[in-house]
RNA sequence: CGGGAAAUGGCUCAAUUUGGUAGAGCACUUGGUUUGGGACCAAGGGGUUGCAGGUUCAAAUCCUGUUUUCCCGACCA
């Protein structure tokens, strides 16, 4: 009983990705490469995404701004790192093919430098630290292939901006965000993560280094999901942000920056969704509950109101699929649209006292007399969504995530079936580069706390400290 | 950016080989009957064929350019 638009995962994964993308009416394409139309069920999930996160930086004391979208080009390369990290996508504008006003400008990839020049402005003393700034905008990184979600050359994202007056507050800065991220990703996505250090090879232009959110696909592909870096003094140094601190010295300030985009919708379809459709889980699902009456009937209008209330009521997102189709329709468009519970009410129920309840995830019903405290009911069906879709992922997960002492391993890892690979690295970039040949393989995090699996690096054999996690990325 | 495929009503496709009145199914609108897994009958509306040039009496069809999408690589959230 597959949805016909849509193609089975399991028969061709991009394709399946891109169908549920456009059966679920998440996004639309637009005629400019790379940037596509948000539809009201996609953009509804971003919504809630940032309605969920804003709370969380809120509650950890940070302010939303709204910084330019275009950055003059002396101010995007005083800082050499970054620059030419970014050289390739930046988007320089032009106008009739004449620059524009007297400099050169570009969109911006990402505000590090903006943040850094307006901070150099404002911060003349120890007492103005530390300034805890975040934003939420448009980036736009002219990407060579482009996917809905994945990789497009406008997304929408956060960027969290921070300056301190100590390396270890903005150091324990960048570690509370990248919990935070960590939270959101299992508490509401349902997405369980790893979490490390990039290596430098992979870390983030300009910065001292990156911790990173890491989650496994339904495919075995990793998706870097969320990232925190700390900068050091490098920004502050390139763009003069310099304080008094308490014993009246002029010092350099300390910087983090941490972001996550939409590409967390992507994350959320090639996790959790099947054959039929999107799955989300109630706690990001912009739509909890649907009710679905069956029949011209007026004890069914009359009870989907109540039930519809006493929901509404208790703030579960509720609505009522109304429309003039047929019932079978109505409950294929729900699954397709990954509403997590269904209910049903029909002349039948009502005449067996009950109503029937469908949960998304594993589509099975239930027969619930009408006389149950459905509000508990419901909430206590979602949590149970909620945990049971995390823990089917983590199992997934974990039966994906492999070891290997050598090349050979990783080889045969990767031939039948991608995923984690857990390996010791000596910590030199030729062996990433080594493990690259191997279908991509690169590395995903250096695990911190690690119980070490060898003494010998995966590659060349030589002593290894690290333990990193491999991965195929998107 | 390299290699492959494609673009025709909202969607899936036909007509392209061999130039000659753009067609079907689904979707949509109206009326009616229905309603427990993508309802049925009847009557309608909608496309200058991605875009721009060219060849021709005549172009969806041939030629050139360009844009977008998909798949596979290299680069990245």
């Amino acid at each position: 009983m597959a949805n016909k638009a849509i193609t089975s995962r399991d028969v061709d994964f991009g394709q399946w990705y891109t169908d549920i993308v456009k059966a679920a009416h998440l996004a639309d394409y637009s005629n400019v490469k790379g940037c596509t139309v948000f539809e009201p069920n996609g953009y509804a999930i971003w919504e809630k995404m940032q309605q969920v996160l804003d709370k969380m930086f809120k509650e950890t004391g940070h302010k939303n701004v709204y910084m330019p979208v275009l950055i003059p080009e002396n101010l995007m390369k005083k800082e050499g790192e970054l620059i030419n990290g970014f050289a390739p996508e930046v988007a320089w504008v032009t106008i009739g093919g004449q620059k524009i006003l007297e400099e050169k400008m570009c969109i911006r990839p990402t505000s590090e430098t903006l943040f850094s020049d307006y901070y150099a402005s404002k911060v003349k003393s120890y007492r103005d630290l530390p300034l805890k700034y975040n934003q939420w905008c448009n980036v736009m990184r002219w990407e060579k292939e482009t996917r809905p979600f994945l990789r497009s050359r406008e997304f929408l994202w956060q960027e969290g901006h921070t300056v301190h007056s100590t390396s270890s507050e903005a150091e324990e800065e960048t570690r509370n965000m990248l919990e935070i991220y960590k939270k959101f990703f299992e508490d509401y996505l349902a997405i369980p993560v790893i979490t490390g250090k990039k290596t430098e090879k992979e870390k983030f232009a300009g910065a001292e280094y990156t911790l990173t959110v890491e989650a496994l696909m339904y495919n075995g592909v990793a998706l870097q999901s969320g990232t925190s870096h700390y900068f050091g003094q490098k920004f502050s140094k390139a763009y003069d942000i310099k304080f008094l601190n308490k014993e009246n010295e002029l010092e350099y300030a300390y910087q983090t920056s941490w972001g996550v985009t939409t590409r967390m919708i992507g994350a959320l379809i090639m996790v959790h969704s099947d054959d039929d459709g999107l799955v989300l889980p109630p706690n990001i699902a912009p739509n909890q509950v649907v009710i679905i009456p069956i029949g011209d009937n007026d004890k069914v209008k009359v009870l989907s109101d109540k039930i519809y209330n006493d929901l509404k009521k208790s703030n579960i997102s509720v609505y009522v699929d109304d429309s003039i189709k047929s019932p079978g329709f109505k409950f294929a468009e729900s699954e397709v649209n990954g509403i997590p519970v269904r209910i049903e009410i029909g002349a039948r129920d009502i005449e067996n006292g009950n109503i029937t309840v469908a949960r998304r995830d594993t589509k099975e019903k239930y027969e619930v007399p009408v006389d149950t405290d459905i509000v508990n009911y419901v909430q206590t069906l979602m949590d149970s969504i909620q945990e049971d879709m995390y823990n089917k992922a983590k199992l997934r997960r974990d039966k994906m995530t492999f070891e290997a002492h050598n090349l050979k391993e990783v080889e045969s890892i990767m031939d039948k079936q991608p995923g984690f690979i857990k390996a010791m690295w000596c910590g030199s970039e030729e062996c990433e580069l080594k493990m690259k040949e191997i279908r991509g393989t690169k590395s995903r995090c250096i695990l911190e706390n690690a119980k070490k699996i060898d003494d010998k690096c995966v590659v060349c054999g030589k002593h290894a400290k690290d333990l990193v996690v491999w991965g195929i990325q998107y």
